[in-house]
DNA sequence: CGTCCGCATGTGAGCGGTCACAGTTCCTCA
DNA sequence: TGAGGAACTGTGACCGCTCACATGCGGACG
């Protein structure tokens, strides 16, 4: 009696499990791997001594034998702002059954943390990551490590070096420009977001381009930080200002603070100011009044990057899944031709 | 020559950090793990090696004899929601320095879901399980694999035999409610949410139990679903009822739906009617008017669960962290005295 | 009737760390 | 000067699994 075994309660080992079926490690194995040449009766038997037991296999043996752990890793600014969460709950929806999904949601995107989240990750194993960066300073951090593991950047626009999905921001923001030149508007204004966002940078560029298009003048650039407060003290600035007749917010919270300040200083959305929004929050239907606004799909943006890290982890070439994803205008009751 | 190495790229091992430092694995591993009695030089020559190899330590490897993960499982409903997605938010940058945090997201919280989120987190060896589950339903399924491994429920009221944290629904609803009799209304008229939530069964009970304090009489609940349609929807009905002049919302997103069938039948806020909302989402300060709600800590929450969890993983008694999360009322402009 | 092949199963060697224990070396103090 | 101990380092077993390979068995075939 070699007092070989610690107790208490020891969970049950493949050894134990072939003891009980009366058979070897390795056939457990088999039966455990689907493996083919095992004959039924002994599967079954297999099978009835693992669940007498309530054996599980051990993920940490396996994994140091195949080097697989199944495991991806995602880093993200704030999962609080509906954008991300979005995404982070298409990548996790698309992942189950495949992958375990390990997550990091960093307080700031510089350099320093992102790359220690990526070494984090890698040091844990995981066989990929995906970043929800949406600002220029974690994509030049993130072109170093690239290479070290598979890696895909989302809603980053494709400047990147590396392999990266986004929304096509640039074609949303022209398409709300458009329509609301279409209405009659002479120009429209824009209340960007902070310009390290590539997506507020994109939105821009979209903007600008209908506007040359459509041979508009531009109007200087109103900066905003996404927050309703910024969209609130923006609005109490131009709320005066009548030639101010339509204006394509960078979100919808922006929206909602500047349909807050237009409220206050008596001026009615549409009829004397149009006000278009950028994402399709939920909510934005029940603003006051509802918001039209550019729909983007996080959740078909979330799969595809799954889909892109996939292929890199099997050594496939992910152009496939790369192509932005196209964004819509939903047109609601906050726009509408100008008074004149 | 033996063709044992394959390639390409084995990455360096420890061995290889020994060899090339000239100790023995051992020391290396001292070096590793801070242990004491390791000469200065030698630290140095094993960390200098380390770096020139770009070695790092095979998690797997070491998991499968300490039995360490460092690996937490938090299971959520729709991480979409901001309550689950701040709370999600909180655990994870509380976490963050001692665990990894993985993530399952499921579409229903329905027993079998649950169960085999759990099921699955525990094969993978996961050392504790937060359980973001505000649906009875999850309740009654998690106390049975409770022992099974640490597992902590967050958002469940205290009524579950498992240990769980939770802010203090009813007494934010008794909070809310207090505050409009006090203005004087007659009554508070209740939007309730889906009563198999806890949360919305116990801020109908708070909001109840004020209204007896108070000998007010009870209307009839109001049954939404937390959507601002549903909130919309009720609005309609009632926008017409004199008698109603006080709406206490099981949620921010159903005050916002309210807000607008209120607005479009021309009564107004908070002249005709107040409104209180629950959870004092961000956007709130900037609904129309502004919204006076019930502010939940999320974060503080999370963070309390995982202070729980690690409790109960280092066999300690979690009780210290186990009382009720505080809310807040946060008073803005949705709320006035009865015009009478 | 012996050979060969395919199925079913067993054997032993790692995977890359940590742990327990067994040496070393070197300094202190009688 | 030698015993004793602290500081430092090395040795081998083992964690629980999968892989490569060896083996036993039965039937098809010439």
């Amino acid at each position: 009696m070699a007092p070989t075994k610690r107790w208490p309660e020891r969970p049950p080992v493949m050894t134990d499990v072939a003891r009980l079926a009366g058979v070897s490690h390795q056939t457990v194995s088999r039966v455990l791997n689907d493996h083919p040449n095992v004959r039924p009766q002994t599967r079954e038997n297999v099978l009835a001594a693992i669940s007498q037991l309530g054996y599980r296999p051990n993920a940490a043996a396996r994994t140091l034998v195949t080097r697989r752990t199944h495991t991806l890793g995602v880093i993200s600014f704030d999962t609080t702002l509906y954008g991300p969460a979005s995404m982070l709950y298409g990548i996790e929806a698309a992942a189950q059954d495949s992958y375990f999904v390990a997550i990091a949601s960093l307080p700031a995107l510089d350099r320093g943390s992102v790359l220690e989240a990526v070494d984090r990750f890698v040091g844990q194993g995981v066989e990929g990551i995906i970043v929800i960066a949406p600002l220029t300073s974690a994509v030049a951090a993130l072109s170093d490590c690239a290479g070290d593991v598979p890696l895909v950047a989302v809603g980053c626009g494709t400047h990147a070096p590396l392999t990266s999905v986004a929304v096509d921001n640039a074609e949303g923001a022209a398409l709300a420009t458009r329509y609301l030149l279409e209405l009659g508007h002479e120009t429209v204004h824009h209340i960007a977001g902070p310009r390290s966002w590539l997506d507020a940078y994109e939105r821009i560029a979209g903007w600008r381009q209908a506007l040359q298009e459509e041979q508009a003048p531009e109007p200087a650039i109103l900066p905003g930080d996404w927050s309703a407060a910024s969209g609130y003290e923006i609005g109490h600035q131009i709320a005066g200002e009548q030639d101010v007749t339509a204006v394509l917010c960078a979100n919808d919270h922006m929206a909602l603070g500047l349909l807050r300040a237009l409220s206050e200083h008596g001026r009615r959305v549409p009829d004397d100011i149009s006000v278009v929004g950028f994402d399709d929050v939920p909510e934005s239907a029940y603003f006051l009044p509802p918001l039209t606004t550019v729909r983007q799909n996080f959740g078909e943006l979330g799969r595809r990057a799954l889909g892109a890290l996939v292929d890199m982890i099997h050594g496939r070439d992910p152009a496939g899944s790369l192509e932005p994803v196209a964004p819509r205008l939903v047109i609601r009751s906050s726009t509408g031709p100008p008074r004149s």
